[in-house]
Formats: structure tokens, sequence, C-alpha cells
DNA sequence: CGGCGGCTTGATTCGAGTCAAGAACCGTGG
DNA sequence: CCACGGTTCTTGACTCGAATCAAGCCGCCG
């Protein structure tokens, strides 16, 4: 049973390090809740993890892989919101506004696998230890961050929406401890999450080679020079991450 | 002493409202919560009710009036990202995520009225209501659901765009109580949430007036006809609020 | 009643979309 | 091992929506 254990913490290591990172520092409290996940099924590229408008009775977590957050347009394009990577919760949204608010969806942008939590046993947690809302709460808030900074992007030239969205892809990568210099996402994908059009993302790619910035890598493309495709686009990482040295204010505030 | 707090109350309104629909439904949690508000100070349209990257030592409330979350573009233009309502939060993710990740601020659209409650005090009001936390994060969740709307309307015509957001606003505006079918916001401003030129919006204004759907009104406009306006985009209003009926799951689990 | 900020309008430019067609790549099965 | 089919990637020509530039106008506030 330990041996289960082990085997479990090892593949459920991002998820660890994720919250630890959001402020679950008490280990005893790590164990626990991360004892309450199970493994969910494994994912092909291009499958949906959730479907749009579905409320499964379990919460999702991404386990290995790159999956994205989009939505349907009108014209049946595709608007990706985020990708997400090795730790990161799919659908904290829709567990906290029951009737799915938003018609997003989450996808598999690479083979994936996931683990899951039951709706009610993630409740429970929530109410035995705080430290877990918060920390939610807090991922919710750099989510929201994400977001604004997508925003913001959407107002520059193709060139620096790429750019940025590379750099973000880049950083997410590395702190997912993912070391490789090379982004495995379709130019589809990089379209669908610019909101620029295929043909377009492929010329903007190519000037950012020819700019020395980035390098072809079989299908996908390797970064090749990170600080000059930040200064591109005036990129600041601050928003992915909550600066792990200081691990934040108390919760418990003493009275 | 009963005469004030009947007096804040009554200001505050717009605050417990929020919270009841966020999910805060015990009638004694909500008068301890609104208890630790304050008045903070009156603000003229224009003014900065938070600048960027400022971290105070409380968290602000709209009480009156409309503000706006923005950030500075490179050039110097202006990103708005949201539009905030009295009882609305002006910034919870700069207080769940202390070096304010974001370099967002918050101005007044209108001339406004705040409250602001301690950060020590809100802490221990979350230690101590794990509701409010819940509520707290929903509304930090219907946040990231409206940002994620904003960027799909970004991939629509600039027609589209503009009436989604005088749908947004008056939509807003209603569920803040406000009855007035006029939307009190400069043209400059619409331009800056929407991420078009002002005269583009001017022109796209003008032809919604044509179209019917909206008039003048002094220096603003006025909504004739939601309908239509809200059928220009394929507005859908259900992101921007929990389901008042239902107040929802219990937090506290019966295990 | 003067002035300044916001609104209106026209002329011109340009970034990015669309259309179309071909090439490279990858997995599959013979 | 190679031929095949479907994605994905590339490239070129053309179009168009929205930005920009440049004035003039209106309306509110001092």
């Amino acid at each position: 049973m330990t041996a289960l254990l082990k085997e479990v913490g090892g593949r459920f290591a991002p998820l660890r390090q994720k919250l630890m990172r959001l402020g679950v520092d008490r280990e005893s409290d790590l164990n626990v809740i991360m004892s309450r996940f199970r493994l969910g099924r494994r994912l092909d590229r291009g499958e949906d993890i959730l479907p749009a408008g579905s409320s499964p009775k379990h919460s999702t977590v991404l386990i290995e892989g790159i999956a994205c957050l989009y939505a349907r347009l009108s014209d049946g394009g595709r608007q990706i919101f985020a990708f997400q990577y090795p730790g990161d919760f799919c659908d904290l949204s829709r567990h906290m506004l029951k009737p799915a608010a938003t018609e997003a969806a989450v996808a598999a942008v690479t083979p994936c696998s996931i683990g899951v939590i039951e709706n009610a046993v993630l409740e429970q947690l929530l109410t035995q230890y705080p430290t877990l809302g918060m920390a939610l709460w807090r991922s919710t808030c750099l989510e929201a961050g994400a977001l604004q900074a997508k925003l913001l992007s959407g107002r520059q030239t193709a060139l620096q929406r790429v750019a940025h969205l590379l750099c973000e892809l880049f950083t997410q990568q590395v702190s997912a401890g993912i070391e490789d210099r090379v982004i495995p996402v379709s130019q589809i994908d990089l379209a669908d999450a610019t909101g620029l059009s295929v043909v377009h993302v492929n010329r903007t790619i190519k000037v950012l080679q020819v700019l020395g910035v980035l390098s072809k890598a079989g299908r996908s493309m390797k970064v090749v020079d990170l600080d000059r495709l930040a200064g591109l686009t005036a990129f600041e990482a601050s928003y992915l991450r909550i600066p792990p040295p200081q691990p934040l204010f108390r919760w418990h505030v003493e009275i």
C-alpha cells in the first residue's frame, strides 16, 4: 500500500508542487489532499478532457501533457483562453459556478493523462483545510491575471502576440519542470490562441526564425533566444506565478 | 449607534446584495461582515481608486458609481478589462497575490464612493466565515468568466464588439439595481474597453442609432432595444451572474 | 462667453484575413 | 520498406476592416 501511495505520489508530483507554490505548505495536509486523487483516463491529442457544458461529478487535474481551455466561436472557430500544464486544475470555475457559466471546454493539445477527485471529497477537503481553498482561489486569481495579459497582448502586432504566447508557453513549461526548449504546439493551436489566422501565424514564425529567435524542430519550433523573444513584446512573466521564495502571508491570523 | 449602523447598512446595500447572490446566505454572518467595512473617500471621474502597483493595507469595495479595471499599454494606450458596479470588489486578486502580480489599476469612470476593509480584518473574517471565502472566490471565477467573454468578443466585428460591451454594461447596471437605460460611459472608455479606436467606436455607435437600437441621451447613449442589441452579438448574459434562484450547493458537507 | 474635452466626419493607409494551391510530414497498412 | 492519405505547414495574390491623420463641431463648466 505504501508502494501504491509512492507510485501515485510520483505521478502526482506536479500537483503537489503546484499546491505548494500556491501556499499549501504543511506536509501532512498535502499528503491527505493528494491521497484523495485517483488517476483518470489517458487522452489522445485533440480529445476533449472536459466537453463544453458538461458538469461531471468530479474535478480534474492535468497530470501529463499539455491541455487547453477553449471556447467555440459562433462561426465554428476556436478561441483558446489558456494552456494548461501538469499540476493545473482544468475546471475549477466549473466547480465553483455550478451551472457551467461559461461554455468553455478543455482539450488535450498533446497526449495527456489526468487525475480526478470527487466533488464531494473536494468540498470536504475545502472545509477541512482552509489553506487548500485559499490556494485554489489564488490559482483562480492567477488564471484571471493570465487572461488579462492575453487581452493586453491582443492589442499588439501579430509578431508581438506570437512572441508573447511563446514566452508564456515556455515559462509555463519550465515552471512545470519540463526542460525542453521545444514548444510542442501546432501552428493551428497558436493561431487559435492568438486570434490570428494560421497563415499569418506561419508568416510570423518565419520572421522569428529569420530573427534567430526560433528554430525549427521537426514540425514544431524551438526557442533559441528567450531574452530576445521576451524583448520583442515586453513580456513580464510575473503574472504567471506566485513568488515561491517567501511563501506569502499566514492565513491563520493571530488575533 | 444603531442609527449609524443603519446608515451604513443603507449605503452598503449593494455589497450586501452581492454577497448574498454569491452565497453568503446567513443573515447573522452578513451583518458581522458588513459591520467591518467603513466608508472610504469619494472620487471624481477619472481619478485612480487603486493606482497600478500599489498594495494598500486595506481592500476596496465600490459603493457608488462605475469604476473600471485597466492597464496601460506600452504605447500609452489603455486597456479596460472590466467595468465595476456598486457591490463589486475592486482588487481581490491584489489581495490574494501579494506582490501585485498584474500591473492593473482601478479608476473611477463616473464619480464614485468606496468602502474599505482592513486586510487583517478581512483575513480574520475569511478564517471565521468560510462561506465568505467561497463567495469571494466565486466572484473571482465570475470575473475570469467575464474576461473570457471579452476575449471571445474580441474576435467579432466592431459592431458586435460594441454591442456586446453595451449589453454587458446594461446587464451589470440592472443587476446592480440601477434602472436607468442610459449608459453613462464615454466613447473613449468604450474604445479602451473594446480595443477599437475612438473614431471607429463613434462610427459604430452611429450605426447602432440608425438601426434603432440606441438613442442619444445628452452626451451618452440610451439602450432602446436590448433584445436586438443582444441579437447582434449572440450575447449570453449567463456568465455575469450566479443564478440567484437556487442559492447553490451547501459548503458544509454533511459527512 | 470662452475654452477644453469629447464627439463627428472625411480621406488615406496598412495590417491581417481570405482564397487558393502546392509541399512537407506522419502514421498506417500492405 | 515503401506507397498512400490526411493533416499541417508554406507561399503568393488579393481584399477589406479598422487605424490613423486631420479638421471642424458641440456642449458643458468655470
